[in-house]
DNA sequence: GTTACCTGCAACTTGATGGTTGCAGACTCT
DNA sequence: AGAGTCTGCAACCATCAAGTTGCAGGTAAC
């Protein structure tokens, strides 16, 4: 379980140039440098967005010599998701709860 | 379908303020001046935040004789659950494929 | 018609964030 | 040992976002 907490995690997703990186980190692990070199920013720009990516469980360091390359984790995500799904159904729960007052039944 | 441009959605979700006005809301529709009487930021600040929820969709505004109450869109948040969901999935099924490689089955 | 209240617009301050460059330190490899 | 390359730290800049205050415009109610 990994419980983080969930307000940082969408902040860390709501950024596009984050997400490019994890989409490119989808086609294999890889480097903060190596990632520079597929995307129009900046290695330490990078290694920032990794720092954030990292600090709310997203993505995760391997060390593999003397690089450091970096994984992203599914399952934070799915858990988010899952989260994300039961606050969603506890909203439509109370607003057919509401309609249901509403309409005298 | 709403399909929201995902990333803005989760913007607007990585904000704590905007949680509590969420969280607010679920008590019941209420306007900006209602709800600057509950929390500790001014009407306009509230303001601004509604304008930013509602332009992604998760708030919808209703107008009440002069008032103009909000509310929370709930199948808008249970709609990014389930892409988050599926990204989650997707990349979930891509570790397991590296795994079976790394393993040598 | 006034009074009162609620909304909407504008200007401004301030702190966080995304981005840059430059340099020092560490590790690999020949 | 030396060359090359990768990481990490620091300073710095610019823009954006959150928050504030003040004021003008409607709309409801008495």
């Amino acid at each position: 379980m990994t419980m983080q907490a969930l307000v940082p995690v969408f902040a860390a997703l709501g950024d596009e140039t984050r997400w490019s990186i994890l989409a490119a980190l989808g086609e294999g692990d890889a480097s903060a440098s190596a990632l520079a070199g597929r995307l129009p920013v900046s290695r330490q720009a990078i290694a920032k967005h990794l720092a954030v990516l990292q600090e709310v469980g997203l993505v995760e360091p391997v060390r593999v010599g003397r690089e450091v390359r970096y994984r992203v984790v599914g399952s934070e995500l799915s858990a988010t998701a899952h989260r994300l799904d039961a606050i969603g159904a506890e909203w439509d729960r109370r607003l057919a709860a509401i309609k249901e007052i509403a309409e005298g039944l």
